[in-house]
RNA sequence: GCCGGGAUGGCGGAAUUGGCAGACGCGCUGGACUUAGGAUCCAGUGCCGCAAGGCGUGCAGGUUCGAGUCCUGUUCCCGGCACCA
């Protein structure tokens, strides 16, 4: 609190943003009923939710530029009418930066519990509009419970199962790796031990039973960005083609083994001139059983492919192979083609073999000249003339317009015809067929890590796996669980979980002691929102069909794939056991740009961290929002600069002082004055303040450039200082003047919302600022009398004329005409032509 | 390599459908008020030029009366994916 001046006149009233805020977040203390969505209601509903930029681990502008948006756009809502739902809530968030990046390991649960009320002190601190009593932490016992109960579902549908796969594993650790610990094949921490790799038994989810849906249904997400679109379509990478057997005739494996590849190119087929097997393919194994030599450059690949696949360049990679000696017979020409590991073909992709079709297909192509192999042309460029066929295309020939030769039955057919000819052919004799795959893979979320929701399933040495039957829910976390980052499964080492009975035969089990991944909370965190306190169900459809799907979602960009996948598959799958009515949880997706500094990500390693607290101490929570709102528009990235938050924090302080001097001793409103009379001063700002609502008003109907309305609000605040001396002299109506004053507070309240409180109280007025409508502007008063027309000779700019708005063209040519600058301008030359935009400008040509 | 986004003053950015390029803010310059100013208010500020005027939206072309905006080619930067068969 500044001292007291008495002497001091209102002229020189400071805007004390400390003392603003402080009484307000006092207020707000009393009194959260002002935000709490209405449980039931006849208004429109709307639902806005902000998704957590990375890194979650402490709060950072980022999160303040989210919140930012997702707070004008609830209390705008709101002001507009809606019933409006804007909860807030809890996961991973909370955790030190240091453990959220290894995977979320080790929180003592009070300091999670500590640190999540110190996050919900600041987040309040900055005056976000949330609905608390919806509040949903996902890391309690309460939230594992339903993500255990879905698990137990999904597990009775067949869609959770459980298989072996290869993770990175650090001996010295005695942990998974996520790739992003993994350094040049060795462990983050330890430098000097290379990483294994490892199988381990491991919990999945089939989203690839809802590929194809997945996929169509982004056609209906017309609300979404299309770069996320595009995004998740390339990630579920659905392609169509042919799955064909090579027969080995007893060669290589048991008896009647074949590899069977996938091509989306069977027309080619007839040019195959080897087969290629990913190194880690498992008929590999067998062919280097008894051969040392051959083994150790298989291994070699192997090695080569992870370097490559760590490094992250893969496209890079110098391609190579080794033959194996082996034969296997094309089944359409009865041809035998060697059998080669390379290490170019991935395991995790088609069937982990493919045919070599050189002359077709680029990769192929410089494999065969490097080893030189025979490259066979089985496509042609389509001749006009089918009598002068082109015999030798340049080469690698991969398009598909072209005509199969060299193929037997199929020759002469066009390349789309034939893959569906060979293709059905393949089916009728009983080795290939038509098939689609998609890049998409299931969904591993087993984490072997002590913090997140227990897998809720039993191994009962006589029933096998046994699920936990629902009524033993929640399985909860141990308590006082000595967990180190080391030495595996933290609840592994803890006998009083592990051992229990089995629920079928009452001998003795072992439970899971993995955890759940955290995108499993996030899947379907917004649904509990809507209905966080059932104790009976994860939620109540009846309420989720009214809130649902959200309205408007808003996050980073980063969330594109991963998590905007899961939560819709989350979505279908609750639709199909008929537990919510929506196919896509969410209608229209914002993606917001990072706070960046200095050139680059915020991070701690860099030392270019902005912390909230430090904005909110220094500037107050008002300008740190509005900043992070006007620096940039929100879907761009935004450069922090001290200096520009500086800036807000004056314009904020004219908004104060403007309204510390003039606010009117009584507030009657009646309609805004008749324009015509008005002095031009007074009418000139009754115009700007109507443009000015329409200007906002659009962004939040429109496009979201809260940096342009902001600068429309700027406008009108300098525009009022412009007309000060004439306040002072009465030119300006009081009646006008409180109009401006109260539609400012207004215009003020969705950004920054302390002061717009403090206005609105100074302004005089009774009730909440939120419970006010929204103004509304007046087309006729935003309207200008005259406009200034530029005229153009040659499309140069000339001179300006002033016309009455509603001027027609004849006569704006006539003053266009008379322009003394234009009328030397065209002495001596003739008019060729004439152009008039109305209202916009006019362009004279001459020659 | 593929997909997506971007390039505008000293800086962040405006210009929503092809129609006055540089709104608004920062910074800078000058002035007023002041014991003082790192408070506040006012004015100026794309570049070259004394001026008239000319030049200006990554680069090179094109379409048009008119292009930051549309088309063709090209360079660089950012994000994502990657030997996808």
């Amino acid at each position: 609190m500044p001292p007291e001046d008495n002497t001091a006149t209102v002229r020189d009233e400071r805007y004390d943003a400390q003392r603003i805020e402080s009484k307000w977040f006092e207020r707000w203390q009393q009194d959260n009923s002002l935000y709490a969505a209405e449980p039931t209601s006849t208004k429109p509903k709307y639902y806005v939710l902000e998704m957590l930029p990375y890194p979650s681990g402490a709060l950072h502008m980022g999160h303040v530029r989210n919140y930012a948006i997702g707070d004008a756009l609830a209390r705008y809502m709101w002001m507009n009418g809606y019933n409006v739902l804007h909860p807030m809530g809890w996961d991973s968030f909370g955790l030190p930066a240091e453990n959220a990046a290894i995977a979320h390991n080790t929180p003592p649960r009070e300091w999670t519990q500590r640190n999540i009320a110190n996050m919900k002190a600041q987040m309040k601190r900055l005056g976000f509009a949330y609905d608390w009593s919806r509040e949903v932490t996902t890391c309690l016992p309460d939230y594992y419970r339903w993500n255990q109960w879905f698990f137990l579902k999904l597990y009775e549908r067949g869609l959770a199962y459980r298989k072996k796969s290869k993770v990175n594993w650090c001996p010295k650790c005695a942990t998974v790796l996520a790739n992003e610990q993994v350094a040049g094949g060795f462990c983050w921490r330890h430098e000097d031990t290379p990483v294994e790799q490892r199988d381990l038994e491991q919990w999945f989810l089939r989203i690839t039973n809802y590929a194809e849906e997945l996929l169509r249904d982004l056609d209906k997400l017309e609300g979404w960005p299309e770069k996320v679109r595009i995004m998740q379509r390339n990630w579920i990478g659905r392609s169509d083609g042919t799955l064909v057997d090579f027969d080995l005739g007893g060669t290589v494996g048991p008896a009647g083994s074949t590899i069977t590849v996938f091509t989306t190119r069977v027309d080619t087929i007839y040019g195959a001139s080897s087969i290629q097997l990913a190194p880690e393919h498992p008929l590999v194994a067998d062919i280097t059983a008894n051969k040392p030599e051959l083994r150790a450059k298989v291994e070699q690949l192997v090695a080569e492919q992870r370097k490559a696949r760590e490094v992250g360049d893969i496209g890079e990679i110098e391609k190579h192979g080794v033959n194996t000696g082996r034969f296997a017979m094309n089944p359409y020409n009865r041809e035998k083609l060697p059998i080669w590991v390379a290490n170019y073909i991935l395991m995790d992709y088609g069937t982990g073999a493919i045919m070599s079709v050189p002359a077709h297909d680029q990769r192929d192509y410089e494999f065969a000249k490097k080893y030189s192999l025979p490259i066979p042309v089985v496509i042609v460029p389509r001749a006009s003339d089918p009598e002068e066929t082109v015999a030798e295309p340049p080469l690698p020939f991969t398009t598909f317009d072209g005509t199969v030769v060299n193929s037997g039955s199929f020759n002469g057919l066009d390349c789309e015809d034939a893959i569906r000819k060979m293709s059905e052919h393949a089916e009728q004799k009983g080795f290939g067929k038509a098939t689609v795959t998609y890049r998409l893979k299931d969904w591993g979320i087993s984490r072997q890590r002590y913090w997140g929701t227990p897998i809720p399933m039993l191994y009962c040495e006589k029933d096998g796996i046994v699920p936990v039957p629902e009524k033993d829910l929640p399985i909860l976390l141990p308590e006082n669980v000595d967990i180190t980052l080391t030495g595996g499964s933290p609840l592994g080492r803890v006998p009083e979980f592990v051992n229990t009975t089995c629920p079928k035969c009452g001998g003795p089990a072992r439970r899971e002691t993995d955890t759940m991944d955290t995108f499993v909370d996030s899947s379907w965190y917004f649904y509990r929102y809507a209905d966080a306190r059932n104790h009976q169900a994860p939620f109540d459809s009846n309420t989720i069909g009214y809130w649902f799907p959200i309205d408007q979602y808003i996050g980073g960009v980063e969330h594109a794939i991963l998590h905007l996948i899961y939560s819709r598959f989350w979505t279908k799958f609750m639709r199909d056991m008929g537990l919510v009515r929506n196919d896509e949880p969410v209608a229209r997706l914002f993606t917001q740009g990072m706070v960046i500094k200095d050139g680059a990500k915020m991070s701690k390693s860099l030392g270019n961290v902005v912390t909230p607290d430090e904005m909110v101490a220094r500037y107050g929570a008002d300008s740190a929002r509005l900043y992070s709102l006007f620096a940039a528009p929100p879907d761009r990235d935004l450069e922090w600069q001290d200096s520009g938050i500086e800036g807000i924090q004056r314009f904020l302080g004219r908004v104060y002082r403007f309204i510390a001097r003039h606010a009117p001793v009584e507030t009657q409103l009646a309609a805004s004055p008749s324009a015509a009379s008005l002095p031009p001063e007074a009418r000139q700002i009754q115009r700007k303040l109507h443009q000015t609502i329409k200007r906002v008003s659009d962004d939040f109907q429109g496009r979201w450039h809260f940096n342009t309305c902001i600068a429309a609000i700027m406008e009108l605040v300098n525009e009022l200082y412009g007309v000060e001396e004439k306040i002072a002299q009465g030119t300006i109506p009081a009646q006008l003047l409180a109009e401006v004053q109260r539609n400012l507070a207004l215009l003020l309240a969705p950004f920054a919302p302390y002061l717009a409180h403090e206005l609105w109280e100074m302004l005089g007025e009774e009730g909440s600022l939120l419970r006010a409508p929204w103004p509304k502007y007046n087309p006729a008063l935003a309207k200008e009398e005259e406009i200034q027309i530029p005229v153009q000779i040659n499309g140069k700019l000339r001179s300006r004329i002033v016309v009455p708005a509603d001027a027609d063209d004849g006569y704006v040519f006539d003053r266009a005409f008379a322009d003394e600058k234009v009328k030397a301008a065209i002495a001596g030359k003739q008019v060729v032509k004439k152009i008039i935009v109305p209202g916009k400008l006019v362009n004279i040509v001459v020659r």
